[in-house]
DNA sequence: ATGCTGAGAGCGAATGTTCATTCTCACTCT
DNA sequence: AGAGTGAGAATGAACATTCGCTCTCAGCAT
């Protein structure tokens, strides 16, 4: 092997290894979570021993790092979706909708976990931060477009508008997640009805 | 002492260490999570031995059951205020004020927390459902009564509404601690003003 | 072809620490 | 004396991480 060019192959497994390893992390943190799951259950789930598991990550601490730096920035960019939409309520529906639905379903039971454990871990929250600027600056921007369009109420605070929406969307879920049986995504529908109540312009009212 | 005649002073000192060890615990849980909290370190903030604590509470889980519980009783007991609030929607904001408010902000980390235990732990669901339970009949029956008064639209879905707000208040609760930046105490008028436009019995539009 | 070499990959036992819980003993009241 | 209380060392399990070993295989000289 010339020095300076790297075998392509190499480069596969390590790269397909690693995935092996975060797939199986995620698995056994959503049922577990992070401090309720050892190495060696990460092990197992990967088909591996921790020797080998080792060789790809340095510490149980990287692992979650890494798999908490790629569901947040997946999920900022969940809201570039709201750019092309032509009603921002009901692109931000069919956010939500993807946010809860089964296919996600590891990922989401990581998101409550991954808030608690960010509340008293810094480097988390730190990690956290930059999804969080973007996912707010898109969320802006759309809203910002649907005051010129007509659908918002150009008289709000974008930024507070951004808030009240973060805190809807992960309270969702969060209850998602506890509440399976409340249904959410079948009410997301009247959920998005009252919403738009709450952001369109004010309507005149008889009132002088 | 005579059989059968419990002796009252002993019960004092009994539940009062009770107490000493409840509290010393919430702020160790509050600051490094239930599985980050080692029993030492909560007989170090009780001042006591492990041999001491292990009189009072036979497990660490005990623990945690004993917090949870008083934690979501209490929380409940929060929403009868709504009974006698002659406004639903600024009850509801005084309600969630007191919750943000800096000081239950040991109870106020442990909220998400206990949350994202619960998606887990079916035990510690259990333990929460009742508390669930009763503080959804008290919003509904405030909601309903908030109908009947005319301040909420009558033709909304009581559950539905009931659902949108705990999933609003817990989304609170969560970037409260998440975001200490963004202010969100200072936020709740806002938001208030927001919600009643969500709530508000249709005004007639101009349109037929 | 054959054998040598060194590096990457993997295994699983070993290490040292930390943890929840228990045990033994001593002290203090009555 | 005896019941209740507390201290703190002891115990055994579980944990994250490391170590030493083997295996595989490409590259290269013979």
């Amino acid at each position: 092997m010339a020095l300076g060019a790297p075998d392509i192959s190499a480069l596969d497994h390590r790269s397909e290894q690693q995935k092996r390893i975060l797939t199986a992390a995620v698995q056994c943190f959503a049922r577990d979570g992070f401090h309720g799951t050892s190495m060696q259950k990460i092990c197992a789930e990967a088909g591996m021993s921790p020797g080998a598991l080792y060789r790809y990550f340095p510490s149980k601490e990287s692992l979650i790092g890494a798999i908490v730096e790629g569901e947040s920035a997946e999920r900022a960019k969940l809201f570039e979706y709201l750019e092309q939409t032509p009603s921002l309520i009901d692109g931000l529906t069919e956010c939500i909708a993807a946010l809860l639905s089964k296919e996600s379903i590891d990922c989401a039971k990581l998101g409550p976990e991954i808030m608690a454990e960010a509340i008293r871990n810094e480097k988390l929250r730190e990690a956290l931060q930059p999804a969080e600027d973007e996912s707010h600056v898109l969320l802006r921007a759309a809203l910002v477009s649907g005051m010129e369009r007509g659908e918002i109420d150009p008289e709000a605070d974008p930024d507070t508008l951004v808030m009240l929406l973060k805190v809807m969307g992960d309270g969702m879920i969060l209850h998602n997640q506890l509440h399976p049986q409340w249904n959410l995504p079948d009410r997301l529908p009247a959920f998005a009805t009252l919403v738009r109540r709450m952001l369109a312009p004010e309507t005149k009212t008889l009132r002088p």
